[in-house]
DNA sequence: CAGATTAGTTCCGTACCATACATAATTATT
DNA sequence: AATAATTATGTATGGTACGGAACTAATCTG
């Protein structure tokens, strides 16, 4: 409800034009005198705003429809040029790098995932990046790049563009990637925080997204929450809604360690990665079996995976371990219901490979639930989930600053 | 961004007018030469626009503008005219009931509050609003109403005005009210929940809106909170966000009592009205304060507000009962805050007026915890909160209808 | 009282859209 | 095969809203 101003008659016809491409987009070809009924045009003012739009490169006018089995002088059929502009998605993480190029309608052209050594610097991580960018770019063919949005971890100011806090990759603080990539891309550059980014990827793409609202789950070593309510991703105050690794759930003092160890918070120090190893130690101790035991052992770093890869196998000790870690998790979904009420919980993050188990693991602990409790799922784009969102967002920006309504208006 | 489209140069017009009245409702009075200046447009186009608004009467041409200390010839003063329409706020509750009517500003002209015996039936209540309604209008002279807003308490469902659950007036439960009000008010009607409506009153009046985000507790018997995120009210997917009654974070078995006395959420049993009457007969029991305690007994159903007197004086037990209470509330605020990260948090309700004492409470159980926490205020308003809300609500809808841009889109 | 200054009004050209009519290309009918 | 019907496109005309320039109106200043 911006106070718009109609100031000569060149805003009508942008106003057309963008309700024209609007409807175009949404079919891969229409005749003149079809976009005209639909859009409520009528066809001469159609026609004056493709003539636009055709300059602008954004449509084409295609062949006669000869396949059209009616009566009468056959239609010309008018294309939107997808090809006209692309959007770039990327994900980094310290484990990889994934980034993917898709056109104006959303289809992925060209996409690559990169595997880092251990602990990669920041410097090896911008250089694999550009590489990597370039690549997925020629592999796309000659395109001109729109918008690129790029998912990390930690805290993003994604105003300004800056990475205020990144303990996984500290040497990426600040605005480094900012500027080292503004040159090369040559568009604007969205920075986020991943798993916001993700959780826009998980919205409903349908006419019904403004009423749409969900809740994505980040469930690793740490745990922290995307939300999207009435359709959009919400931020908080200070920018860290969702940061429900600092629920504190549990005050009954299970265990004696001390408050917050390794920055995590309480939520998180319960249900997280380090817990769930513990806690299959732990059982398989008790169980006593000692290969499984060792195998954890000798994943190190690495022995959340290793947890992980057991529970896929049916392994008594890290079933039992999920269990109870999905007891806890549970009372945190249930707290989020109350509050929130969402439509869609989504599981993300490396739990989400856990999959359906997880999933009835977690309803069963929801059965005693006074409340009816949202629709749970596992992320359907696993490791994908940020890049897939990244692209969403371009996507998104795209449609607000070119395709939609407010292109050109003069505020008071 | 709904697919908009400009059907003919009448549009322009209307765009513009919306604009011409938008900057015309911030200030008392405007010249022509002024508003054009102001609002981008030529002087002619903003003559045509105040033209067709004063044909619809909601602008008035004024005399000159003689105060004006410049050179040349005054300015011809143009006003918005707030009086041109009404829009009614009520308030319904088992106690009483307030009705207000404002003007087109949001002035308040007119309001009354009516107080209620002990459990009044569903027809005495209609009949009572609809003879409260009747005065107060009279008293705003001869007006038309353009729109009225009514909260009460339970679960309704505002987009078809029906009253899904109210326990404490079971008579208005389905469509009686709105099928009572309908003829005589002759103005479309919005039935929301109380609590929703206090909230939506809470929200920043400036042009920051869009980015505000508050929560309001409403403290009492029951607990329940209403949520305002990106600026607006956010209901959830089954219309029951907020409902943090049943938070269940309390697990350390304090209390042996059944689960759910009364329909009561495990939260609400902690830390509603009750409870604190138990807390503080426990506390004087204690402390040997009978005078107290035949105080709270003789107050009979309105124990609760025996208790909240006497916390106003200090009495010790009262104070010692709500410091307990405070504790338990502090954690759902800190569960909000990690959740949700609003900028404020407001309480509403009977506990509002316990006021800064309670508010100091809070914040010493709340220093502790690890996350910046939201601002906290007591509603300002107290009673009067959910008939502001209201009316607040109606002022949104008369310009989102009538004075914003979409006004007569043509929709694909 | 003349000139300066600011405000409002009138006239005209331009741009947009809608309606109506003419033309083009195809299918159905005779 | 010629003609009618059908559908799509192209072109002319009229109405309306805007902006700019020129003009009129009302006040102040010297």
């Amino acid at each position: 409800m911006e106070p718009l101003v109609a100031a000569g008659t060149q805003f009508m016809r942008e106003v057309n034009a963008a309700a024209v491409l609007t409807r175009l987009r949404a079919e891969p070809s229409m005749s003149v005198s079809a976009l005209a009924k639909a859009v409520g045009l009528s066809r001469q003012a159609v026609t004056r705003a493709l003539n636009a739009l055709a300059e602008e490169g954004l449509i084409e006018f295609g062949s006669l429809d000869r396949d059209s089995t009616r009566a009468g002088r056959p239609a010309q059929l008018v294309r939107f040029r997808a090809e006209a502009g692309h959007v770039l998605g990327v994900s980094i993480s310290p484990q990889d790098l994934r980034v993917a190029v898709a056109d104006l309608c959303g289809t992925v052209v060209a996409s690559e995932a990169v595997q880092f050594g251990a602990h990669p610097s920041a410097d090896e991580v911008v250089r694999t990046l550009l590489s990597t960018i370039e690549r997925t770019l020629a592999a796309a063919g000659r395109t001109s790049l729109w918008f690129a949005s790029i998912g990390t971890p930690g805290i993003v100011d994604p105003a300004c563009g800056v990475i205020k806090l990144i303990p996984s990759m500290p040497g990426l603080t600040g605005d480094v990637l900012l500027n080292r990539l503004k040159e090369p891309l040559g568009c604007p550059i969205y920075l986020d925080n991943d798993v916001k980014l993700a959780t826009q990827g998980e919205r409903r793409p349908d006419a019904e997204r403004r009423e749409d609202s969900l809740v994505m789950l980040h469930w690793g070593e740490r745990v922290g929450a995307g939300i999207v309510l009435n359709g959009e991703l919400y931020r908080g105050a200070s920018n860290d809604a969702g940061d429900i690794g600092f629920l504190d759930l549990f005050e009954d003092g299970g265990s004696p360690r001390s408050r917050h160890p390794h920055g995590l918070g309480p939520f998180e120090d319960r249900v997280g990665g380090e817990e769930i190893v513990r806690q299959a130690t732990a059982a398989a101790g008790r169980a006593g079996d000692g290969e499984f035991l060792s195998r954890v052992e000798a994943a190190g770093e690495r022995a959340f995976e290793a947890v992980l890869a057991a529970f896929a196998d049916g392994t008594p000790a890290a079933v039992e371990a999920i269990d109870v870690v999905a007891r806890r998790f549970a009372k945190g979904i249930s707290v989020i219901r109350a509050i929130l009420n969402p439509r869609l919980v989504v599981i993300g993050g490396p739990m989400a490979r856990c999959g359906e188990p997880l999933l009835a693991a977690l309803r069963r602990h929801l059965a005693g639930e006074p409340l009816d409790q949202p629709v749970l799922e596992v992320s359907a784009l696993q490791q994908d989930a940020v890049v897939h969102g990244a692209l969403l967002h371009s996507l998104d920006e795209i449609e607000r600053t070119r395709f939609g309504l407010v292109r050109t208006p003069l505020s008071s």
